[in-house]
RNA sequence: GGCCCCGUAGCGCAGUUGGUUAGCGCGCCGCCCUGUCACGGCGGAGGUCGCGGGUUCGAGUCCCGUCGGGGUCGCCA
């Protein structure tokens, strides 16, 4: 059996006779000629239709049904990359394929994005749609690249946790056998502990918010990528370590999903070699708001976002010292002045993109920090042990896989570039 | 969750102060067209106007309820 050519690769067999497998993109009939365009996970090839007979067979295979085309590839000025193949023949190796709800061979779909969602399963294919998750698999990619080379070694830990990590009541529970359970909203204590055996460990995996956040930019379940690391300084460490993970995730995209940054015309940040940092109480001053003010507002963080872009001529931008009463209680304080933290938020083209920092890493502190709370330290016993054995100064990080897509490619819903979105009314497809 | 807005054909939309056969574009089906590339031309099919109730001689249109959806704010990644 001759081996499969993909589409892309139609200019380095001229001439050559080559087995195509796709689904049919489209088919435009003329009277002397049909075209084919066979789509595959390469891209999109022409096929050339000359003979009545196939001309008649392919009129009874509709757009998505999966085929089989065998033909030469011939060299043509007209043909879309200037080849396509011709003389075909053409198997189906599906029965002909309903029509699907929207129009998946026009340039872009031009359903609304309940309809979208409704039918993702098919409209995934779209190869704009398609392009966007291949935006997330490259930045994966550089993501594990990046920290693999700086000798991280990536953990898997469990989503399923019987206390909650935040301190926060925004946690779904589950049935687990005879007593309640939850489903991890962050990997945070389990990267934490995880330092004390690896030193640097990085995660991606689902986190889960019941948070009744009904907006464009969240979801109830979402993809994070974590990261912690012990032996630092402080967090501007950890800043450095992000920004050559960003920078990797950028790299990777650019050197091995090209075609899809075009389809999904994505626009690529240049990553500074150092993230430009301003401390929260400055932040507050150039984005005009209350000097009182315990968090930037998202009209805070846009303004920003224009600061560092006239500033630096830069899309990031870290915002670091970020108030105690708004940090979780892990958080390690500003040495020298206590109201303030070691912690950050970085603002990439004016929305929050990751949040982290450094943390405790003395048992005592944590004690001190948990009962100043209220919280019972009793209920933290396995979080902490780690802690009475010896953990070196760490901090991490965790970046919002889908809120990273979607500001790449400027999408105006966070679901439009997630997979099968998890929200606060919608489980399924 | 608060506030604002929207549900009409497979998709995107129009539908006047309530008026009798509910339209348009694309898709789909048929016929035609020597190379298209969002091909083009002609014709055709396709609708319990989200659902339930009410007002009225008459409701896609007005009222009440309900379900679904979108935007925004809080908070977050």
């Amino acid at each position: 059996m001759v081996q499969r050519t993909l589409n892309d690769a139609l200019a380095g067999h001229k001439d050559e006779r080559v087995v195509l497998r796709g689904w049919v993109h489209r088919r435009r009939r003329l009277s002397a000629v049909s075209f084919l365009i066979l789509r595959d996970r390469s891209g999109l090839a022409q096929v050339v239709v000359s003979d009545d007979a196939t001309k008649a067979q392919l009129d009874l295979l509709p757009e998505e049904t999966v085929v089989e085309v065998e033909g030469t590839v011939t060299a043509n000025d007209k043909a879309p990359g200037g080849f396509e193949v011709t003389a075909p023949s053409i198997t189906a190796l599906s029965d002909p394929a309903e029509t699907p709800p929207v129009e998946l061979w026009r340039p872009s779909m031009t359903a609304t994005l309940p309809v979208l969602l409704d039918h993702a399963p098919v409209l995934w294919r779209h190869p704009a749609q398609a392009a966007y998750w291949r935006l997330a698999a490259a930045s994966l990619r550089g993501f594990r690249r990046t920290l693999d080379e700086q000798g991280f070694t990536e953990i898997l830990t469990p989503k399923i946790v019987v206390s909650s990590t935040e301190s926060g009541a925004n946690l779904f529970s589950v049935d687990y056998f005879d007593r309640k359970a939850f489903l991890a909203q962050s990997p945070q204590f389990y990267k934490q502990t995880m330092v004390g055996v690896f030193e640097r460990v990085y995660e991606t995996g689902p986190v889960f918010r019941a948070e009744p956040h009904d907006t464009v930019r969240h979801l109830s379940e979402y993809s994070s990528l974590d990261v912690e690391l012990g032996f630092i300084h402080d967090h501007r460490d950890v800043i450095r370590v992000l920004r050559d993970v960003v920078a990797g995730m950028v790299a990777e995209i650019r050197a091995s999903a090209e075609p899809a940054v075009e389809l999904a015309k994505a626009d690529l940040p240049d990553v500074p070699a150092e993230i430009p940092i301003v401390h929260f109480s400055e932040a507050l001053r150039i984005a005009g708001a209350d000097p009182n003010e315990p968090d930037l507002s998202p009209e805070d963080e846009r303004a920003l976002g224009r600061w560092a872009q006239q500033e630096f001529g830069s899309d990031f931008l870290a915002v670091e010292g970020y108030p105690a009463v708004k940090r979780p209680f892990y958080t390690h304080p500003q040495p020298d002045d206590q109201r303030w933290t070691n912690s950050f938020d970085i603002i990439f083209r004016g929305l929050e993109l990751c949040t982290g920092g450094q943390r405790l890493h003395r048992y005592e502190d944590y004690v001190t920090a948990l009962t100043a709370r209220g919280e019972n330290v009793e209920l933290y016993e396995g979080y902490l042990e780690p802690f009475r054995h010896g953990m070196p100064p760490h901090g991490g990080f965790a970046i919002g896989l889908e809120r990273w897509v979607a500001r790449l490619v400027e999408a105006d819903n966070i679901r439009s570039v997630t997979l099968f979105p998890r929200d606060i009314h919608r489980t399924s497809p």
